[in-house]
RNA sequence: GGCCCCAUCGUCUAGUGGUUAGGACAUCACUCUUUCAAGGUGGAGACACGGGUUCGAGUCCCGUUGGGGCCA
């Protein structure tokens, strides 16, 4: 790196910036045109997590709501490992949320220049010093110290190096990391959530802004990103709110103009515990994968931690962004409520109409093998109707698999409890009595099925309930589920009639 | 260990000094139905605690407790 960087890099200009440095604004109007710019910040971890996911909402939302740009920038410093795949699981995972973005992504790994560049300036005024301390060594003097229930900040010792001992360790070639002088005043700022939050300049340690080897630390990419883009508003997880102070010391060091800060609550598991893998799905495309559609979770995680005021609760996303505000969210944790979420999602599927229903669905049926998508085409009308009566049963569209498996194959499992509750002599005999009945039912469809169990009922003393349950179990496997005469008519009066005859061959009325 | 953040039903929340503390999910009961859902009706269920300020506090202040987060 003998390189010296001497023009200070592009930066992308505000709007209203740009309009003043054209000298086709005044300073005084800038408010006035000065453009809402937010950004999402990821580090490609390999998925994408459902708070991330939020905090990017949030950021969209806000950025919709003010007519200002949401820009997407990748931190990948830290990651070495940080592949193509796992920034197109970031990219994949907004794209199905419908979050679109103006500008980017961006990324840090490609901007180490500018870094640089930065880090020189803040040599140059004296707001940092190089430490050639020994990450290890300093590690161990931290657990050290934690062990004993001391508390431990950074002591300066390189700051107080003499130059005589700083041109030895630099004739060494020992390794440096640049860490920043916390000047001695306290930190102070208005969070948009949270209202004034306050440090001390004791309690900020003498925090490195770049490491030994030569890559920038999150505090400092983080700003000079923030800057050099423009951002106007910091939207992100609270875990970062302690951060804040050393950004805006970092920001007044650099002379940069401070964007204002909004710290989201956290998203937690069960437990109360920050929501982690540990906690199970915590990955965003898991839920798509169930079958969650984006449009409910983009509501339910709208409604995590912020309200618009009112009680209505199923928003199309117009209203959402009309009502979204910064001020409205609620500075508390919030727990992931995965029932809720799942409510949510029915309240969707039973507002899709069955066309486009059926069209999610299709997937879910290739997935488990019940037909090809060619056969489906052939059989739409038969499979629009499936849709239809399980469109007020499923809370997820993966829920199709366990509970209409029996439409497609008569390869399903039989729920014990129900089967035995209806095996006995008396159900065996009426049951076979009914099957042969039913041969003639023609055409095969619910109407006729209706009319002809009923009759069937009347002419042998019996409620039609008790034909119906029977039938139901034997037929389906299951003691609940849609009407029993639009099913049959949808299982086909072949597999009924082998679905009954089967039973009958088991002879299940004598083992109970 | 230090610092920071937070605190209304089990959960998500409304509430900005005067309310029978409202809604949603979940739960329970009833209803509808051939069953399961969906729908309808209803029930139970919360201001963490202690001090202030005030005529009056879920709401403002302080403390305690509890929870959470951060510390290359």
């Amino acid at each position: 790196m003998g390189r010296e960087f001497e023009s200070p890099p592009l930066r992308v200009l505000p709007k209203a910036e740009q309009l003043i440095a054209y000298g086709l604004l005044q300073k005084k109007n800038m408010n006035k045109l000065s453009e809402v710019r937010v950004r999402m910040a990821p580090s490609p971890t390999g998925f994408f997590h459902v708070g991330s996911a939020r905090t990017a909402l949030y950021n969209w939302l806000f950025a919709r709501h003010h007519k200002g740009k949401f820009i997407l920038r990748v931190e990948d410093t830290d990651v070495t490992r940080s592949s193509k795949e796992m920034i197109q699981v970031i990219l994949d995972g907004l794209t199905w949320l419908g979050l679109n973005w103006d500008e980017g992504p961006y990324f840090q790994s490609q901007r180490v220049q500018s870094y640089n560049y930065y880090v020189q300036q803040l040599l140059k005024n004296k707001s940092v010093y190089y430490c050639y301390c020994r990450p290890e060594d300093l590690e161990k003097e931290k657990q050290a110290a934690y062990k004993q229930k001391i508390d431990w900040h950074y002591d300066r010792r390189c700051l107080y190096l003499s130059p005589a001992e700083r041109e030895e360790k630099e004739k060494l070639n020992i390794p440096k990391a640049v860490r920043f002088l916390v000047p001695d005043k306290p930190v102070e700022y208005n969070d948009i959530i949270h209202g004034k939050v306050r440090r001390e300049a004791s309690d900020i340690e003498d925090f490195i802004i770049m490491r030994h080897n030569g890559m920038p630390t999150y505090n400092l990419a983080c700003v000079i990103d923030d800057y050099e883009m423009g951002i106007s508003h910091v939207i992100r997880a609270v875990e970062h709110i302690t951060n804040t102070p050393k950004q805006l010391l970092l920001y007044e060091a650099l002379g940069f103009k401070k964007p204002a800060f909004a710290h989201l609550p956290l998203i937690l598991g069960e437990d109360k515990k920050k929501l982690s893998k540990r906690h199970g799905a915590v990955s965003l495309m898991s839920y798509r994968d169930q079958g969650f559609l984006p449009e409910a979770m983009v509501n339910f995680l709208s409604l995590l931690g912020w309200s618009p005021g009112s009680d209505k609760e199923i928003m199309k996303i117009g209203e959402i962004i009309k009502s979204f505000s910064l001020e409205r969210i609620n500075p508390a944790n919030a727990v992931f409520d995965i029932k809720k979420l799942e409510w949510m999602n029915g309240q969707y599927i039973m507002n899709l109409s069955v066309e486009d229903l059926s069209e999610l669905l299709k997937p879910y049926v290739v997935k488990c093998k019940f037909m090809t998508k060619e056969d489906l085409d052939h059989r739409r009308d038969w499979f629009l109707k499936i849709c239809k009566l399980m469109q007020p049963r499923l809370r997820v569209l993966s829920d199709l698999e366990k509970r209409s498996r029996f439409f497609f194959s008569d390869d399903f499992d039989y729920d014990k409890s129900a089967l035995s509750k209806n095996c006995n002599q008396n159900t065996q005999t009426m049951i076979k009595k009914y099957l042969i009945s039913m041969e003639d039912i023609e055409p095969f469809n619910a109407d006729t099925i209706e009319q002809h169990l009923r009759n069937f009922a009347t002419e042998n003393n019996l409620k039609a309930r008790d034909i119906i349950h029977p039938v139901r179990i034997f037929v389906t496997g299951q003691e609940g589920g849609p009407g029993l005469f639009e099913t049959l008519e949808l299982v086909g009066k072949d597999a009924c009639l082998k679905r009954l005859k089967k039973i009958i061959a088991e002879d299940r009325g004598s083992d109970g």
